[in-house]
DNA sequence: CTTTCTGTTGTTATAATATAACATTCATGG
DNA sequence: CCATGAATGTTATATTATAACAACAGAAAG
């Protein structure tokens, strides 16, 4: 799997919250990571995998937590901007309006993006 | 509304293809663009009222081609990689889906994005 | 065992995207 | 006129990402 991709999967894996690219250069300097590259390419081979997400509406990374991925769900992401999480899912029906979309269109989707920002339920809780 | 929102937002809506930031100053030079401040500032205005979109994937703009943006409508926007276009569209039981999500786990949307990437139907027939 | 090939990793430099902080201008009501 | 606040301009800098090349490591061929 190459030493880089494990420190970067395992860091993701346990931190189980999105971090930027240089925040995980950061983090795994300690274990003598020194250049964006060498993360940037242990994170594209690990997305090519489906092992990791790339969030794009904050240029950030998490681990996926499917046990799946990379074979075939669409996933969805709830982005709470309180307290910084990502929740992945999928959901069947969803990923089917979406297929009829594009076939409706005969379009040949590589790849479908759904990120939802908000609030989540328990940072609405603590509001109060 | 402001002479550099207007510029943006005729370029834009002129081109009706998704630019970067970079690429929008660099057309507006001629006009007495200097700093991507400018654009950037342009940006936000016209992203706040819904008169253009910000596509998340590929870090670019387009004017928004619905009527009523802004209002409620969610996009659904489909990336063609070969032309480069981005299709603006919406889809009502998309969006109410989406909404169902969202109540089921209560957790309250400020954004939903929805980005389809792959290659448009006119680019699939030119291949042959 | 050595050579050669190929793919991975490291390193330096730089490109592309975005914002902070402060100065200036400018319209408008008082 | 002039005070006020919003919009604009300007400089500097932060953040995110990739290009280009060097070094290295392991497998296959001789």
């Amino acid at each position: 799997m190459g030493r880089n991709e494990d420190l970067v999967f395992q860091l993701l894996a346990d931190t189980n919250t999105p971090m930027s690219a240089y925040d995980i250069l950061d983090a795994l300097r300690p274990e003598g990571l020194r250049a964006p590259l060498q993360v940037y390419r242990a994170l594209n081979k690990l997305i090519d995998k489906g092992a990791v997400h790339r969030i794009e509406s904050i240029n950030a990374f998490v681990a996926c937590s499917q046990h799946d991925c990379g074979s075939h769900a669409m996933s969805i992401f709830m982005l709470c901007t309180e307290c910084e999480t990502a929740h992945e899912f999928s959901d069947p029906a969803l990923a089917t309006a979406m297929e009829g979309l594009c076939g409706e269109r005969h379009f040949t989707a590589t790849r479908k993006l759904v990120e939802i920002t908000g609030i989540c339920d328990g940072c609405k809780q603590k509001a109060n």
